[in-house]
Formats: C-alpha cells, structure tokens, sequence
RNA sequence: UGGGGCAUGGUGCAACGGCAGCACAGCGGACUUUGAAUCCGUUGAUCCAGGUUCGAAUCCUGGUGCCCCGGCCA
C-alpha cells in the first residue's frame, strides 16, 4: 500500500477540505452518511454513500453509518435493516462504527439543560397554529414569545417534566432563543424538543420527548467527532443554526457541506413519492425493478460497480442538475459487457423447421461464454435440432433495403451453429407467419463455410425440443416525460406514469444451460440485452429473468427513423 | 432589495487571471460469428450589460433566470 494521499476525485468539497487541511482546521478526514430509517435507500443517497465513504477513504479517513432515527412516528426497523443491506451491497464497510442518533437521547437531553441554564432555551406553551402564527412570514419578522423570558428555574422545572411525561403531545416544546427578527427564519427560536408520546424502535417507551432534526443532527456530527458534515442544497440555511449550537455549547465544531443532489430523467427521487408509488400499488413494491431504489436497481440486474462508477462520473457540485439517464445506462452497459456471460435467448419465437436436417438428429455445439476469449474462456453445450426457434424480427417476407437478416431466399448464418438459406413461409389464414422452413448448409458447421462465402446476417436461435421456457420481464422507463414533474397546470407527476413501464414476455425460449442461473448473476442474451433471474418471483422450473438494460440496438433506431 | 444558493456545448462535470477540456448523447467511417462491443474521425458552450487587466468563464458593479426557506418532518 502507498501513502498517497492524493485524492483520486477533485471537487469543491475537496477543495475545502484540502484548505482545513492546510490552515489546520482538521488533521484528519471522518464523514458519515445519516439516513433516516423511513424508507428505502435510492440512487440518490447511493451518489451521498460513495461521496462520503469515497472522500473520507481518499483522505485515509473514516465514515461513521449513523441513523437519523429521531422521529419515531415514521421510523422503522425494516427499514433500518434494508439501508445496511444496500450500503454492503454497494461495497461500504462501516466497520465498528454503526450509530444512531437514538443512542445519543441522554446526552443530548443534558446539552438542553446546559443550553436552558446559560438562558439559551426556554419552553414554549404555544399551540403549533400559534407558533405559526409567531413565526411570522418570509417578509416580515416574528414575534416573540409570551414564555420566552420564563425563568432558568421554570424552564428546567417544566423541561424535566416534559421529559417526565406530565404533558400531552403538542402542549409544549422546548426551543432555542435566538432571534424572532432573523430573515433565516430557521433561527426564529427554532424548536428543539417536542412532545411525543411514541414507541420508538430502539428506545421503546423511555422517551416522550424527542430532540428535532436541527439540534440532534449538529450534536450528533460533534459527538462522533466528524469533521466533514456533507448534506445536500436545502440545509444551507440551516448551516447558521447548525453552527450556533456548536457555538453555544462548546463543543467539536464539525463543517457542514451542501452538495446539490441526484436528479435523473424519467424517474423521481422524494422518498415521500416513491412511497406514494408503492402504496397506490403503481409498483409492486420498494423493490420493483423499475424503482429507482438500490433494492430495485439489485433486483433488476445492476451491479454496485456500475452503480459506483456512475457517482464518479457524475461528479458534484452546487448547481441543481438534472443527470440524463443514458449517462447511467451507459456506465452499467459498460459493466455488464465485461462481465455477462453470452447466451441466446428468442424473446418472441418463430418456428424454423430445417427440411434437410434428420428428422430424430441432434448434436451439441461446446460453445464459449466469452467468445472474444474463446482460448480461456468456459463453456457449455448448446443443442441443436431440426427445429429451431429464431426470433420473429430476424425474418421479414419483404425486407427493406439493409435488412441483413433472414428473408426468403436468403442465407444467413445461425450463430456458432449453420448457415441456413429460407425456402418456404407458411402462413395462417390471417396471412400471419407461422412457421419457416430452410435447408442448411452441413458444410458449415460451427458458423463458416469452408469455401469463403460470407453472409450478412447472424442470428440467435434455440432449439424447439430442447429449449428452457421462461418469463421475460422487459422494463421501460417509469415515467414517459425526462421531468415527471413536467405537468400541465393542476396536473400530478403520476400523469406522466408510463403505462408501458412492464413488458411482460411469458412464452419466451432459452437456451438450456440457463436452467443453472442464479440470482445476481449477468446474462447477456445475444443481439438483445442484459438479464438477470428475477429473485423474487422465480420459482423452481419457472424462471423469471428480468431485463436490465437493452443492448444498443442501431437497427432499431434505423428502422425509427425510417417509420418518421 | 425578506434570507440563502446556483448559472460553461443537448446533458453532467472540469478549467481556481494565461490556448475553454473530459464524459454521455449526436453525426460520419472502420471492423465484426452480437446491427453489440471495440477503433478512428467530427459538430457543438462560458446568462446579459458595463468595468478592472497586456489578458476575464474566473475579479468588480448592475441586471436577468432558476432553485431552496414560513413542520412540533428530515
């Protein structure tokens, strides 16, 4: 190992901590990623993740895993357990340091009592209306409140006895005494305790009192010793609060950072509409492959590598952004090619028979799953027969010009097995195709001919007698608008849901070899795209294979652009 | 003049007073037993107006546009 401790990454937070770095601010790096346990984990805390565990690593430094669980009212152990899991499944290692802001409850209780008796906080019996009301507007100043000069001794007698539960939720708060008159409307005495008389998850029932946001995140961050707080663009203006209660206590001064965070075309990243998507059932669940969450995007067939790469390559800034999707297409495509296995798979089948083939014949082809590395690369066997599956848009019975594909008359090859030549189309009485039949050319087996000749197209195929039947689930995007948000006036994001998000392709034909897949393991199915095994709905001699991502497909976009 | 923040190709990010660069997307070509991948080439940008300077994306002034803030949510 080196001792270089270079950053690998350059940006603005680099920039400042490489300053506190110098001016001796800090001598030494320690972030934290703090989710709150009401939800599932999404792309958007995965760009947070990387940033906070990839600084602190660059620098030789640490990153703490500390849940924000200081509202008991939405905060769940499910969801306590699904954040670790993704946070491994990234590729992060907390190590020793697993926190929650609930194991900080006591100490956090004595710094109000020290923030109470230096005349810094008070308890306020205004209803939450009145409080409103008090606060004032973003244009005109708030007025004081008619408890804010209560005594030290009345404010820790009444605080205690909230503490103590001698009063029902929203009768009382503690808050902080700092300026009704501030244009940061965050420090109009903002509250820092209330009333709540809820089972919390880890602290049971010995808490009816619970610290804010505010107060427990900035007190948390100097406990743990942080020196990098990186939260994102709409807790700037909490920064002045954040830093006064440092101030006013005198403790670890750790640096809040704002970063502007993920935004992705075609999706939404609020946990309160994802969910709102799962609860209207527009998905099946926090874990439905089209979800933008880690849980989803595992379950679809990402991998963390690429989920890694694109946090990179996105970089980070304050400009509010919203990043192209492609751009994440892109980084997985690039993954997932080399590392999938090539199979072949026929998404929709059309019949060949091989009218020169033995009727009862059969041989297998060893083919190599890395065919750009055919020398190392492993293998299976691939069956062949008189009937073949194709895949019904490699025939067409009048093909436009650049179609390289099957047409009658025309010779193709049938990847690593045959060249085949289509002598006959049969039809239904609706004039559909049916079936294929062709003859082959024995000479050319394995895919070339020993005379030279070359032919334009190369299918996939499978074998009819021995093929693996499977559901295919292909996935649009979820929204069909680049901002779902881009509504018509009184419109709802849910109007640009893509009623076309799910493809479901149930008679599809594998090759038999795919009978050994298991979850979390990347296919490519040639000339179509990347699949993983549904982990969820597969069942034994039932497979569900999921679509992660679509291969390029030029011919598509020809063909579009033909159809304008 | 409530307060805070942000403006660089279509998109995202660099350039930290000295030739505006990278990635994705786009376009063109080569190669191909995946119309994939790969390779080569290429179009395209500093919000506006002043000012400072030999020199401004960068500094100053004034505009404009967009985002965030009136939970006992985080």
């Amino acid at each position: 190992m080196s001792e270089d401790t270079t950053p690998s990454r350059s940006n603005f937070i680099t920039d400042i901590i490489d300053e506190h770095l110098e001016n001796g601010r800090f001598d030494r790096v320690h972030t934290r990623f703090p989710p709150e346990p009401n939800g599932y984990l999404h792309i958007g805390h995965a760009k947070s993740i990387c940033l906070n565990f990839g600084v602190a690593e660059d620098y030789g430094g640490q990153t703490n895993l500390r849940f924000d669980d200081t509202n008991p009212t939405t905060e769940e152990v499910e969801y306590v357990e699904s954040i670790q899991e993704d946070i491994r499944w990234l590729g992060f290692d907390w190590e020793d340091r697993l926190f929650f802001a609930s194991d900080y409850f006591g100490q956090l209780y004595n710094y109000a009592l020290q923030l109470i008796q230096k005349g810094k906080a008070y308890v306020c019996d205004l209803s939450p209306d009145e409080l409103r009301t008090y606060r004032g507007t973003l244009t005109e100043p708030g007025k004081n409140s008619p408890y804010r000069d209560r005594s030290v001794e009345e404010n820790l007698d009444l605080f205690r006895r909230m503490k103590a539960g001698e009063f029902p939720d929203g009768s009382r708060t503690l808050r902080a005494k700092i300026d009704m008159a501030s244009p940061n409307l965050n420090l109009r005495d903002p509250v820092l305790y209330r009333i709540l008389h809820a089972e919390h998850h880890r602290t049971g029932d010995e808490w009816c009192i619970y610290p804010m946001y505010d107060y427990a995140h900035a007190l948390s961050d100097s406990i743990e010793g942080i020196t990098h707080s990186i939260c994102t663009l709409e807790f700037e203006d909490h920064r002045p609060l954040y830093d006064w209660f440092l101030d006013e206590l005198g403790v670890f001064h750790s640096q809040q950072i704002e970063f502007a965070r993920l935004n992705l075309t075609y999706t939404v990243m609020s946990k309160r509409r994802l969910l709102q998507l799962v609860r209207e059932g527009h998905v099946s669940g926090w874990d439905d492959p089209r979800m933008p969450t880690l849980s989803g995007m595992r379950r679809r067939g990402y991998t963390p590598e690429a989920i890694r790469a694109f946090a990179d390559i996105i970089g980070v800034s304050k400009a509010n952004s919203i990043v192209d999707m492609e751009l994440l297409e892109h980084v997985l495509r690039d993954d997932l090619n080399n590392r999938a296995r090539r199979v072949m798979a026929v998404v929709e089948p059309l019949k060949v028979i091989i009218d020169n083939y033995p009727d009862e014949g059969e041989e297998t082809f060893e083919v190599p799953y890395f065919p750009w590395d055919r020398e190392n690369s492993p293998t299976r066997e691939v069956p062949f027969s008189k009937e073949i599956f194709i895949e019904r848009s490699d025939f067409m019975e009048d093909p436009p010009k650049k179609f390289f594909r099957l047409a009658p008359g025309r010779e193709v090859r049938l990847m690593n097995a045959y060249y085949i030549t289509c002598t006959s189309v049969a039809k239904d009485a609706h004039g559909e195709v049916t079936e294929l039949h062709c003859t082959y050319d024995p000479e050319s087996r394995g895919g070339m001919s020993p005379d030279g000749r070359k032919v334009r197209g190369t299918l996939h195929w499978v074998s009819a007698r021995h093929a693996l039947d499977a559901e295919l689930r292909l996935y649009d995007t979820l929204f069909t608008q680049p901002n779902p948000y881009d509504v018509p006036e009184g419109g709802d994001f849910k109007d640009n849901i893509n009623p076309d998000s799910l493809q479901v392709i149930r008679e599809a034909k594998l090759e038999p070899s795919l009978a050994e897949a298991s979850v979390g393991e990347p296919f490519q199915f040639m000339r179509q795209g990347y699949f993983t095994l549904d982990s969820v709905d597969t069942h034994p001699g039932a497979p569900v294979f999921n679509r992660t991502i679509s291969l390029v497909d030029s011919w598509a976009k020809l063909e579009a652009e033909r159809g304008k």
